[in-house]
DNA sequence: ATATGTGAAAAGTTTCACAGCC
DNA sequence: GGCTGTGAAACTTTTCACATAT
């Protein structure tokens, strides 16, 4: 039961969504929060607790309790009035609305630093999204290990999206090759991108999706937040 | 310097307009998109190119041409009409809002996987960001080499970010210590953190500004628009 | 008594459309 | 002809406030 998010922004410059698409009523940020809101309940979970009220969820990420009732509202009725919501229960709710109440096969374009660092990064496989496959042009890079996975070169990236049924795809490589392969994936049936290149990879009218993360443009917006917090 | 928008009649000799207060008239994902114009504005001067349109800033982007002359505009006029913008001109007006237009010293903390990667990010340094000091607590990690800096023990990062004059920090700490070094950065005297940390790093009235990356968060949010995105 | 879910109001953001200048 | 800058309209998102349920 596919949810469409409504255009526009929050924290990122705003995507175009160019062609037409179902069902309005979510708004992008919303789907930040269900993300923020998962991670809260994943915590309350190990700390053992069973209920929670949207006003503790709110408090807990800096939020209004209104906001927090209204963004899950646009997905059911997952509480009960006097009561609140089950932590298990919205957990697996949450986990339900954003897809991640199944596994991801992910492949990672890219062993530079930052390629090194996703590798690693425990959060992915958490929630359920699992490295199948880590990919570099560089021909010294092919064959070194990446934790348990060794760097394939390019040229079998094709092969293992097939064999593998990769949905999604991190981009990590330098902004000079982005968009080659961005085409390349996307012509190879990936259908999302998590861009970490500082560039924009983002294909008209295909069915290809893009999640943008610019380092640099985060600090930024610190630099500017914090210029501009002093009065 | 902060900035004053719209509002009062304030146009005085077709100059930029500064002035010494918060940014009440600029929306949130305005400060993301001017960080991507400039960007955009870096690589076309690298290409050589002299003047630009917001009509073609916008297409790079994705946006609409409006949305960019708004944004620019809530900080003063920049462009010329029938003419466009200079591209250093525009450049340079950009790093002056957001406030790269000076070096910003920053420092570090942990230097696990993802600290490493973020230590010998180019586009940092690209953006004037000074790597003065990378820390962590786990004793064997002290005194290794990140690129050209070494690791220091987390008790010299008070007497580092006084000497060095921090403002910003990197936190890549595991989300268990995220909090109490946080707490630890902001008596110091730090402004800003980047937080890293799947955790909320909220300081109540504080002076403290957190601007956060979470890249679960990130890998969830492509999930559900893959999934909300067939139909 | 307490907390959800939601219409309606308020606040915020983007787009339209055109005056004004090149 | 061209393009910027901006008032006003259109649209989106958040907050308020309260009926409804336990």
């Amino acid at each position: 039961m596919p949810f469409e998010p409504t255009d526009s922004d929050d924290e990122e410059a705003g995507r175009p969504s160019p062609a037409s698409n179902p069902s309005p009523n979510v708004p992008v940020a919303t789907v930040t929060r269900l993300a923020l809101y998962l991670r809260e309940l994943q915590q309350l979970q190990r700390s053992g607790q069973q209920r929670i009220q949207s006003s503790a969820i709110a408090k807990r990420l800096g939020l209004n309790d209104s906001l927090v009732r209204r963004d899950l509202s646009c997905f059911g009725q997952f509480g009960q009035r006097g009561v609140g919501y089950s932590i298990v229960g919205l957990t697996k709710a949450i986990q339900a609305i954003l897809g991640t109440d199944r596994s991801w096969n992910v492949i990672l374009i890219g062993s530079g630093n930052l390629g090194r660092a996703l590798s690693g990064y425990r959060g992915f496989n958490q929630q359920g999204f699992r490295l199948v496959g880590v990919f570099d042009s560089d021909p010294s890079k092919i064959g070194t290990k990446l934790g348990t996975i060794t760097v394939s070169p390019l040229e079998e990236l094709e092969s293992t999206v097939e064999r593998e049924k990769v949905e999604l795809a991190i981009l990590a490589v330098p902004a000079s090759s982005a968009a080659i392969v961005a085409q390349r994936l996307e012509d190879a049936g990936v259908t999302g991108i998590l861009n970490f290149a500082p560039v924009t990879v983002r294909s008209p009218g295909s069915g290809l999706t893009v999640v943008d993360v610019d380092l640099a443009v985060e600090l930024q917006r610190l630099a500017f937040a914090v210029v501009n917090s002093r009065g």
